[in-house]
DNA sequence: AGGTACTGTGGGAGCGCTCCCATGGATGAT
DNA sequence: ATCATCCATGGGAGCGCTCCCACAGTACCT
């Protein structure tokens, strides 16, 4: 596989210089074969792919880092700890969809954590140093300081789940307001009277959007929304018993629950089994994430999917496009780039 | 944090001859100084670092790998699929202590799977291109050719799992024949006398030792060894299954088993449970591994627990020696460094 | 006084590439 | 036949660093 020729135990690694001699051509010719430039003769090209291939060469990456000023390389910024990463199959979703898109170029993909203060001053350092020619930042939290450090360093980067309406990243994310609305529709059309639902941390733009299609399903059916049946969560399980709970006292005759993530939806399972009330014959249960514990829980939860893999494969797209844009910054922010992927109801027993 | 002084919408970053005539001093006092060199005055010292901050210099590390040959990065190679690697904990506690330890130094890390056909290329040409000065290689399968194409392009490994008893690549294992035996021992000293083994594949090191391991406590205890008692398991939960069967079948009397992974104890346990043996009363188990499974069992079960994360820091402890290491490869074969962690046995109700 | 040894320092050379300008031959228009 | 154009091509310059040799200065011996 590897080792062609005359190398293997050499040591040295041929150059480019060695590559032209071999070929009988010029260094600037050879570097234009390897580049796929079109500028060159059929019969060339194939001179020169001959020699490449008996020298078994192999570009140097750091010259040409050095000479191109691009590292060839972007990082996945992950601003938690690495235990996080590993238990949500969020992130291992959104890497698959990141590298598939990515195994079609030369780019190399670095998976960082900053989830402590420490990992943090590494990564400014990091990022500081121009170490890679991109940045795909995952659940980022609002104020985080990390967007603004990106664009003063001018580093291209993607956000996924802009932080506000006027997101000045570009961004991917999944329609919140849509998924919402649709779970909402779901229970309406399931002759659904008095329907409930706990929201998310609204400091998250995304969970104010799922509230928002809430509210928009209700209206478009030609009903009035009572902020009453509103209640705040955080998205915990305990912010969903809690706040499910709090919707028990506060209006008895409810028949369905939409919990803007599973996990609430969780908590307020929990507490509407306290309650005595059963799932779904007195209380339709819907929730959002279509994460593992919909499927397990019992009765298995109908949720909202977000298309995760394919969220990070568009991070990619949009991420290279920014790289290849090499219009100066400040016209680049003109036209933003929001990319919003449809989500998808998960009908199952609860509801 | 970052962006001190005259920079930061400049877009130009300041280099090494720029600190240099800021601070008074030439290009090479500056290198020294950012290098940590003791070979410089303290006076001189102070001055280039306060260059360093006033122009917020950071190392170009394109240049610096081209000049100097080494790239500061090494890989951690997981021939695996992604899938597995988020599934099992044992990655996770892995990465954890790889961290940990990679914390202290300038080293990057880089994860690299190479599960599929597509990704071996890749990885491939990855390493000929010598982009990494080192590389950590997990769960590697006999007849991997990775460990050959490391020793042929000269690049310092370390492997977790050696894959023979005269493994030529340094590694870091635990003590699987200490861990098999003391399983055992803990099951001498619980009163038990027809003691049967299911193995691992045994065409796996490991596996082999935790067998020898059993051998030896029986020996060491006066014992007889039965080779009728000792069933081939494959490390999946039907072949635990499969081999409880058989030993049930060939060997009634016996009173207790000892597993050579979780998951193959989870296949034992069904077919105990299927054969009306009570755990721990009639039979008791045993594992191997500590894993997730073993904890939510029913009864909980009694495992052997490898120290991972010890053994990710003994892998990057044993992998910057390799490659602080210059001499040449043919002389640093000799002394073969092997680290062994030793295991513990977390008792639970199974036994 | 001269010699030796060491220490701190400056700067040339060179790492392997890309970028770009210059060159020369082929092509087409006049 | 003449000139403008358009390729494909060669190679100089330079990216920002490290390595190492040379040199001045100081210290300590004869």
């Amino acid at each position: 596989m590897a080792g062609h020729g005359a190398r293997g135990r050499s040591g040295r690694r041929p150059t480019l210089e060695e590559v032209a001699a071999r070929a009988g051509v010029g260094r600037g010719t050879v570097s234009r074969v390897i580049n796929g430039s079109p500028r060159v003769s059929d019969a060339t090209r194939a001179a020169v792919e001959a020699a490449v291939a008996e020298l078994g060469y192999v570009p140097n990456t750091a010259a040409r880092a050095l000479a191109a000023n691009r590292t060839d390389a972007i990082a996945l910024v992950v601003p938690e700890p690495e235990t996080r990463f590993f238990a949500e199959p969020y992130f291992s979703d959104m890497l698959r969809g990141v590298g598939a898109e990515l195994a079609e170029t030369e780019m190399q993909l670095l998976l960082i954590f900053a989830g402590s203060d420490r990992e943090r001053r590494r990564l400014a350092q990091y990022l500081a140093a121009h170490r890679v020619d991109g940045v795909l930042l995952v659940s980022v939290h609002a104020g985080d300081p990390l967007p603004d450090l990106l664009a003063q360093l001018e580093i291209p980067a993607v956000i996924s789940g802009p932080r506000s309406e006027d997101e000045t990243l570009p961004s991917v994310d999944s329609d919140n307001h849509g998924g919402g609305r649709s779970a909402v529709e779901h229970l309406i059309a399931r002759g659904r009277t008095r329907i409930v639902t706990i929201t998310g941390r609204l400091d998250v733009y995304g969970a104010q959007r799922r509230a928002e299609g809430y509210r928009a399903a209700l209206r478009d059916a030609g009903r009035e929304v009572d902020e009453a049946l509103i209640a705040p969560g955080d998205f915990t399980e305990e912010g969903g018993h809690r706040a499910m709970t709090h919707l028990l006292a506060h209006c008895p005759d409810l028949d369905a629950v939409f919990a803007e993530s599973d996990v609430m939806a969780a908590g307020a399972r929990q507490a509407l089994r306290e309650a005595g009330r059963r799932i779904p014959d007195d209380v339709a249960l819907v929730g959002y994430d279509d994460s593992v514990i919909a499927r397990h829980m019992d009765p298995p939860l109908t949720s909202v999917r977000q298309p995760i893999e394919g969220m990070g494969r568009a991070m990619i797209d949009l991420l290279l496009h920014e790289i290849a844009d090499d219009r100066p910054a400040a016209s680049r922010a003109l036209d933003r780039r929001q990319v919003v992927l449809p989500t998808e109801l998960v009908v199952r027993d609860s509801s």
